[in-house]
DNA sequence: TCTGGGGTCCTAGGACCC
DNA sequence: TCTGGGGTCCTAGGACCC
């Protein structure tokens, strides 16, 4: 049973606030991107309502507030957990997963031990339901785009959340009621491109020469081309390869202005950087700051700037990526400016243990490892912050908003569900 | 007052080498 | 008037995704 089944979370951040909350059930949610700026995710019945997905908060808090929608600010840690909870649910059925984003996951059926792919979708769907609280619908297909796109089907048309292209009687005619947009990797501007050529239907793309598209667009476009032909162009990929470049940034909750406050901002962004960077094994060999004003507002004077630098040794340490980190700073920073947002970027990412030496410097690297191992373990069983560099300072005035945030569950021993007071 | 964060891949062009 | 050819590596920028 060769192919490809696309499980995917609906509305996912809306339906991890229900889990804990059932009184939202049926009820207009929805949830805002960090720093409470925009909506990234909605109920039904807030789509429904016409409230769209990037809408500024501030922009429609009143129609949110008139049609009484519920408002959450991100809550990472719970669906970040809940996650885990769908993906290891997955698994109990299905050994080849691929987890594709935080909502998301490919499964391979090569190795299923269920007569059709629609049975063992059925099945998982209910698991999921019943273990996590968290509904999915599931896609089937020879190629992951056509499980996309039997993923959206499933979701849109479907009472029961599961639909097979295998079941289509003529499946070019089922791709042409898709806009060429609605394909997963064909953007707004590629689909005008794609139009240009007359291409305005999957149908049409899946019918259309490759090498055409290839020319027009790019190898990318190509192969989507060729997916909806039902030529696969992507396999399953289960083992995530270490990431390449890791980001911490966030924008501020006010204004800042003062170079303390930026460095304290910067620290804090370089240790959660580190302790992603170690959680899979490596080391950095250079480290990126950057700091920008608000762009929108256009009325103030403007500043946008960044700089990497090299570290002699890759490392790992909070206390060396940190040090680089405010030198950078120290360079980039211009008074009188109103700074909207910091972050780091690490860069020229190593695998911990092929680490090359240094000719001059002492590189043993042992305590070093053992002390920032010691401080992942204690933030992990303690709870994070409850070991921290003093440079990231303890008021953090600049901290993102977050004004709307539900318990986190299932990851903080002081926000547990409370079933009776 | 208020507009997210975190990734990947591909391509073009320049630097540099023989 | 004439001024090689071919390759690799790096980087910036642009495209896409959730």
């Amino acid at each position: 049973m060769a192919g490809f089944a696309l499980v995917d979370c609906n509305n996912f951040y809306a339906s991890c606030e229900r889990v804990f909350d059932p009184r939202l059930e049926g009820r207009p949610i929805v949830v805002l991107s960090n720093n409470d700026g925009c909506v990234i995710a909605r109920s039904n019945e807030a789509k429904a309502l016409g409230i769209d997905m990037g809408t500024p908060y501030h922009h429609c808090r009143d129609r949110l507030r008139r049609h009484r929608v519920h408002v959450f600010s991100s809550n990472y840690q719970l669906y970040g957990d809940m996650s885990r909870r769908v993906m290891d649910t997955l698994r109990t059925l299905a050994p080849d997963v691929e987890v594709y984003s935080i909502d998301e996951a490919f499964l391979g059926l090569d190795r299923v031990a269920f007569a059709a792919p629609a049975e063992l979708a059925i099945a998982l769907r209910a698991r999921v339901r019943q273990w996590t609280g968290i509904p999915v619908s599931i896609g089937i297909g020879p190629t992951k785009t056509l499980a996309k796109l039997a993923n959206r089907h499933a979701k849109k048309h479907v009472e029961a959340g599961v639909f097979d292209v295998a079941g289509l009687a003529d499946r070019n005619a089922w791709l042409d009621r898709f806009d060429v947009e609605d394909v997963w990797g064909i953007s707004k501007a590629w689909g005008g491109r794609l139009r240009a050529l007359d291409i305005r239907s999957a149908g049409q793309l899946a019918r259309a020469d490759p090498r055409l598209v290839r020319v027009h667009l790019s190898v990318v476009a190509e192969r989507i081309a060729r997916e909806l032909a039902g030529i696969p162009c992507h396999g399953l990929a289960e083992v995530t390869p270490p990431r390449k470049t890791i980001l911490a940034s966030r924008s501020f909750g006010r204004p800042v202005t003062c170079k303390t406050e930026l460095g304290q901002a910067v620290a804090s962004f370089a240790a959660r950087a580190c302790r992603k960077l170690r959680a899979q094994g490596s080391r950095a060999a250079a480290v990126q700051v950057f700091l920008t004003t608000n762009r929108f507002r256009v009325e103030e004077p403007q500043y946008a700037n960044a700089m990497t630098v090299g570290l002699a040794v890759p490392s790992s340490d909070t206390r060396i990526v940190t040090a680089h980190a405010l030198a950078a700073l120290a360079h980039l920073y211009r008074p009188a400016f109103r700074y909207q947002k910091a972050g780091i970027m690490l860069l020229d990412i190593v695998p911990a243990e092929s680490g090359q030496g240094h000719l001059f410097l002492p590189t043993d690297q042992t305590v070093s490892d053992r002390l920032m191992a010691t401080v992942d373990r204690l933030n992990a069983r303690m709870g994070a912050d409850t070991v921290f560099l003093a440079a990231e300072g303890v008021a953090k005035g600049w901290s993102m908003r977050a004004e709307h945030r539900s318990p986190r569950y299932t990851t903080q021993w002081t926000e547990l569900l409370r079933v009776a007071a």
